[in-house]
DNA sequence: CCGGTTTAGCAAACCGGTTTAGTTACTGTA
DNA sequence: TACAGTAACTAAACCGGTTTGCTAAACCGG
């Protein structure tokens, strides 16, 4: 006895293609099985394990497949698989922030050349409707790559009990899994004893505001050690970087051009920024500009990550590079082995940083006047 | 009776998280219904319609999914639903090279913006080990935006075959398909009647290479029609645009560095130059640069897109804007009212794009000593 | 000509949910 | 008391594939 009726509806689909626009009723493995008359199990050998077929009986299925516009149905394959070849990357911002943040372009850049070189395709997973874990439940991804989720996000243990392997970037807010983390203390206290060392002494903090639910940083998280940083190595020097002297807005040049227009407006005068981002750090350039100020002449900017677009500025942006295009490549890297030997242990990798002096800092303005520079 | 053996497994299934590792066997909706005594069905109930039970008997059926860490299988649910919630991106070059390109940040902003108010996630499809086709076989999705699929590639055809509902930007390989066109051709016009009303006659175009699988423009592509509108423009003046001052390379600063390098090795000493990108535009300013050139007094340079960087370079950049944001927005809007009643006309929209004269842009420097500007 | 192996293909079970079409018990009305 | 209507819940079918376990025929050496 062959297939059971539904399992065949040659009548529903159409031979020939209807001109473009989307048929009526997609053709499934039983129309195919049907028209080539053989087994639903014969057309899937056909498209998986060809060599478990007569030759000819594999070319024939292959041909009606083809003529009837057949394509296995990709999330029925993925139910029987159990994986869905590909990765989720996810983001407590909302997605339209995260593209308009260059240091994510570059991020994204090694995410899609590691995830490229395996075959595997990208899924952006960022909050739905405001939850996070929501979005997660509703993925078909084989793990995620979970980057600047912050140690106080509220929905962090309902993310973490989704079971999906996951790996941090930026953050360490689950212990147990593997995680990608850059040296942000060392980098932000060598952009602040750079400054110090410059004799600048009234500073100000630019940076990147906490995702949405929250509202100021945790100190684990990367906002919160690079300001921890910058505090003590300032305070070595013998500065006392107070609450208000450090601004937050989005990690765009808007934002930052936003972040320097408040702060010069409200009276707040530094000679040097230490911004936590370079397009925020460029956007502080412009800011300035606008007022009046030359920089390093006026004022000294330090950004953070290098991207590629910060020795393009003039003058060219000193910064604190990061390896963000690696950092990405590395968490792809670290899940897709947790992936293919399930019960490894999770691997976990710190990145250096270094301070790249370029042209935007200078000596402070007074000091200079001491060792002799005019102001002009 | 109750439910066969096989739909119940509470034994293979812990009661508490084992600390933080992905369990070795996900919880089945089938557990969830053994263990609060009920069937599948009130289970499904308890989560997708609860007001078809009793609230008692809905609250403590969530209770114990909650116990058990059980969350309903996205695929299974795509699988039944007919649908997946989620969005494609259909690039024809690798993710990688998406991701480096500024252009499609400010894309993908509007998609992310327009997609996520909508619920629905982003899925980036690239070649997969070198096939669009197979990629799009492989991708769960509700329909796709495809951005610069070029009327020539060779795989076109089986994408079209998939049937998935398609909006087309910036391409109209798909005529029965909606798509999101910009006006190309005014805009390359205006770039280069400006250029031309500038005096200059040594021109140079510096373009964004074709993907992968091919070698040259298709005259209906994006790039293929600019340089089409640059050359008729230029003819009107009395240029002749001949194909060795076309140069292409990648869609980066890299990218316009290393064309301008090499025309300038070459021999071409342009006084002008007209990039299809603003990031190339930007890369050819600062190669200028290193040859001693200065913008726009020895070189006059003319972008393409309005990136966000555009205002921010020094001298800021004359360019064409297009709104590419509004591009991806309107894009998703095109692609959702089609998921919405299947047989909707396909709509179309042409945004228009105009020249923004910034400071890249000045007389040719023979006129300018003609009309009494000294060269230093 | 015989037992054993290989080849080719099939039916049924399975992946993990949702949905349809009931069934049962209870409530209200005439 | 009978009957309709509803609330609460369920068994079985279904979504569209893959995989397992099996059978029948062809092949093979002795």
């Amino acid at each position: 006895m062959a297939e059971k009726a539904r399992d065949a509806n040659a009548d529903r689909v159409g031979l020939t293609d209807p001109g473009g626009a989307a048929r009526a009723t997609r053709p499934r493995i039983a129309d195919v099985a049907h028209a080539a008359g053989v087994s639903k199990t014969a057309v899937s050998f056909a498209f998986n394990s060809p060599q478990r077929l007569n030759p000819e009986t594999a070319e024939r299925i292959l041909e009606v497949a083809d003529e009837l516009g057949y394509r296995p149905h990709p999330v029925a394959r993925m139910l029987t698989q159990r994986r869905t070849g590909t990765i989720g990357i996810l983001t407590p911002q909302a997605l339209s922030v995260v593209f308009s943040n260059p240091f994510f372009g570059l991020f994204n850049e090694g995410v899609a050349a590691a995830a490229e070189s395996s075959g595997h395709a990208l899924l952006f997973v960022s909050p739905l409707h405001g939850s996070l874990a929501r979005a997660v439940g509703r993925a078909t991804v084989d793990g995620f790559v979970a980057v600047g989720l912050p140690e106080g996000h509220p929905e962090i243990e309902q993310v973490r009990r989704a079971g999906l392997p996951t790996i941090l970037v930026d953050s360490t807010a689950f212990p147990a899994h593997g995680f990608v983390l850059v040296d942000d203390e060392t980098g932000a206290r060598l952009a602040a004893e750079h400054i110090a060392g410059l004799g600048h002494r009234d500073i100000l903090v630019v940076g990147v505001e906490p995702p949405a639910p929250m509202t100021s940083y945790s100190p684990d998280g990367v906002m919160g050690r690079r300001l921890g940083a910058y505090r003590d190595a300032l305070a070595t020097a013998g500065i006392d970087l107070v609450d208000e002297r450090v601004l937050v807005g989005p990690a765009s040049i808007e934002g930052g051009m936003a972040c320097f227009r408040r702060a010069w407006e409200d009276g707040l005068h530094p000679t040097a920024i230490l911004a936590m981002s370079d397009a925020m750090a460029i956007g502080v350039m412009h800011a300035a500009g606008e007022f009046g100020l030359s920089i390093p002449r006026d004022l000294s900017v330090v950004g953070f990550d290098d991207i590629d677009m910060a020795r393009y500025t003039s003058p060219p942006l000193t910064t604190i590079r990061q390896p963000v295009r690696r950092k990405g490549e590395e968490a792809v890297r670290l899940l897709l082995a947790q992936l293919e030997q399930h019960p490894a242990a999770p691997e976990q990798v710190l990145l250096p940083t270094r301070l790249i002096v370029r042209g935007t800092t200078a000596p402070a303005p007074s000091l200079r006047e001491e060792v002799g520079v005019a102001a002009s």
